[in-house]
DNA sequence: CGAGTCGTTGAACGGAATCAATCGTCGTGG
DNA sequence: CCACGACGATTGATTCCGTTCAACGACTCG
């Protein structure tokens, strides 16, 4: 049960798989929900609006981040998902996917220990994010997410940017800051995988 | 089923209530795991270590919040778990919660819900923390959290400190920031509710 | 009444964001 | 096939805003 993915869960119910050009909306606010979604590719943010419209960003799900599962329990999208880049997404039949949970008891604890898994990545990132300095917080996500034997962790070629995005830095502080802890010692890089030392 | 919280959910399998002293630790890395918990007051922070012995916080759980979820489905703890502030937690037997969860399809899906609401709400919590501006931040968290209708919302007396916290920014910012919002017409404080105009 | 804490404001410093420029690589189309 | 454009990675210079340190009043609780 342990690493099973969004994905592969709820494989059976997979619909197809839709492009999106920039700009353009998955779903709008108020329309009826019928699927959940994994983004494949570019990026799509979830967009709430007040009553004085007032535009609040819910989320901004990336390559592998699943989208509205929420809708699973409510009968309409509660945000406009729009793509801000080009971008591809997974679409899952949400009635098919309820069906299976309540046929397959045990697909639903598998469900529960995957959103446990992700609430638990989910605060060890906020966790991150709330170290105010740039050194600390990148050295604390390393270490979070280096492999525990080796201390290496690869970076997924041509994202440093994403890593930053995800660090709520410039990317530039993150070139510097992983510059000055390799020039500390506290890490070394070659190619696209990061060493750590203690 | 909506708004059901942890607590009520899994008050069946609760068992107690446990006091600690500040530095106390409720379970550590490796233990095996029996229960889950709920913060009630004071704060209790989860830490891994890495095999050369650096820790790693992955949560700090406040008033409120859940602990140890992924235990679950773990026969051991990952974490320890020590209490940054004199601190009691409720416990919820594991065995008995996974018991309920098998018995009762229906309460898996209400859990699955429960998760998926706190996914959601992470997830907005790290896209205000992704906001540099502090004047946006509070602002962006403000829309988040009034009330749609009224536009207001209250803050729980005594603890502007806590939402500097959720918020990731030192407390004499949001006082400042809040000021300044104040006398830029933004928003309106009268004892402990905030209203916002748009 | 004193200790502790929250809320608030002031002043100064420092570090991260920002603006900018360069280099290398990759893909695309003429 | 090469020129061009796009984008990631990198480094420099400057600015600015949030952190930090500090002090104070108000309030609560023992």
């Amino acid at each position: 049960m342990q690493n099973i993915s969004f994905g592969e869960l709820f494989a059976p119910a997979r619909t197809s798989a839709k492009s999106l050009g920039q700009g353009e909306f998955l779903f709008r606010q108020g329309d009826p929900s019928s699927s959940l979604y994994t983004v494949l590719a570019g990026g799509v943010r979830l967009v709430r609006y007040t009553l004085e419209g007032n535009a609040v960003v819910m989320h901004t799900a990336r390559p592998g981040d699943s989208l509205a599962e929420a809708s699973l329990f409510s009968e309409i999208y509660h945000c406009d998902a729009e793509a801000v880049l080009p971008s591809i997404v997974a679409c899952y039949d949400k009635g098919k996917i309820l069906a299976m949970l309540r046929e397959h008891p045990e697909k639903s604890l598998t469900c529960i220990a995957l959103f446990a898994r992700q609430v638990r990545s989910l605060r060890a990132l906020l966790e991150v994010r709330s170290i105010r300095s740039a050194r600390d917080r990148v050295l604390h996500y390393l270490l979070l997410q280096a492999d525990p034997v080796t201390m290496e962790m690869s970076i997924p070629a041509g994202s440093l940017k994403a890593m930053a995005l995800k660090l709520a830095m410039a990317h530039e502080t993150l070139y510097r800051t992983l510059a000055n802890l390799e020039s500390e010692g506290k890490i070394n890089r070659n190619a696209s995988i990061i060493k750590i030392h203690h």
